[in-house]
DNA sequence: TTTCCTGCAAAAGCTTTGCAAGTAC
DNA sequence: GTACTTGCAAAGCTTTTGCAGGAAA
């Protein structure tokens, strides 16, 4: 396992172990928001005894301690989509469940309008602590 | 049937069914965006026969006649949540699954950043074509 | 009368869990 | 050695589907 990885895993309190090492990689090269099963399918590749709940749990793992996030589906059902892009930047979701990337300048555009007045706005009157905050634009291609 | 709603099946070519008109009528009162096993639960109070499946039937009859919407979950898994309030308004996703409505005048706010060039320039390099657009706020309590 | 809708039960799809064996620390 | 992780299988939850009877048009 790289040096970095390690390093990764340890700073945020996960064991290493290949499997969780082969998971990461796949999931950080891959552009494409990959289900649990996509995910499970590109990793057995390099680690074929992997299993798919291994992948589930090495996914909340990593969600938990911040070195993924799951994404919210075009209509809650279907399966999760995740990624490991942490930074700031827009999911646009399509109506037949595709996760695209909204263009770096576009989702700063968007992202624009979440000032932190609007923020502790909405906390103020939903009474929630918002600690972070991501933007999901979901599209049709009916007029509605 | 109130003949509102019975005008509002028929333009929508829907039959007029006792069944479509409670679930539509819980559905359209509830402020909470209901999966269909709550709505089921409240609906069965009126129509105590009224099957899961007659929900999820009919939930997929309304969603493809636009007389509701399914909501994108906090993260893809868990069960979808429904809206028949279709106006333009941004949705506020917990990270514990519930959905609520950001009030009308910061959902304004929100919704000016997404200008006519902004979707078209969307369009143009998706290569989608963007017929509808909700916004959807995902928060959480911890920073990330 | 024709077409669509409902209810039931069964199946399908996604995710989680219990447990025994194995591995990182 | 201890605590966590893995793999398997089974269970759990959500959603869809086939079909027979029933209701709307």
């Amino acid at each position: 396992m790289p040096d970095q990885t390690r390093a990764l895993f340890r700073r945020h309190g996960l064991r290493c172990t290949k499997q969780r090492e082969v998971i990461y990689r796949v999931l950080a090269d891959c552009k494409s928001h990959p289900t649990a099963e996509e995910l499970h399918e590109q990793v057995r590749a390099a680690e074929s005894g992997l299993s798919l709940a291994t992948v589930y749990n090495t996914l909340e793992a990593f969600s938990a301690r911040g070195l993924c996030r799951s994404l919210p589906s075009a209509n809650g059902g279907g399966a999760a989509r995740y990624d490991a892009d942490l930074s700031d930047h827009v999911h646009l979701t399509t109506a037949d469940g595709k996760v695209l990337d909204v263009p770096d300048d576009l989702s700063e555009r968007l992202l624009d309008g979440l000032s932190e007045d609007l923020i502790s706005e909405l906390e103020r009157r939903t009474g929630l602590r918002i600690g972070r905050i991501s933007l999901q634009l979901v599209v049709g291609d009916e007029p509605i």
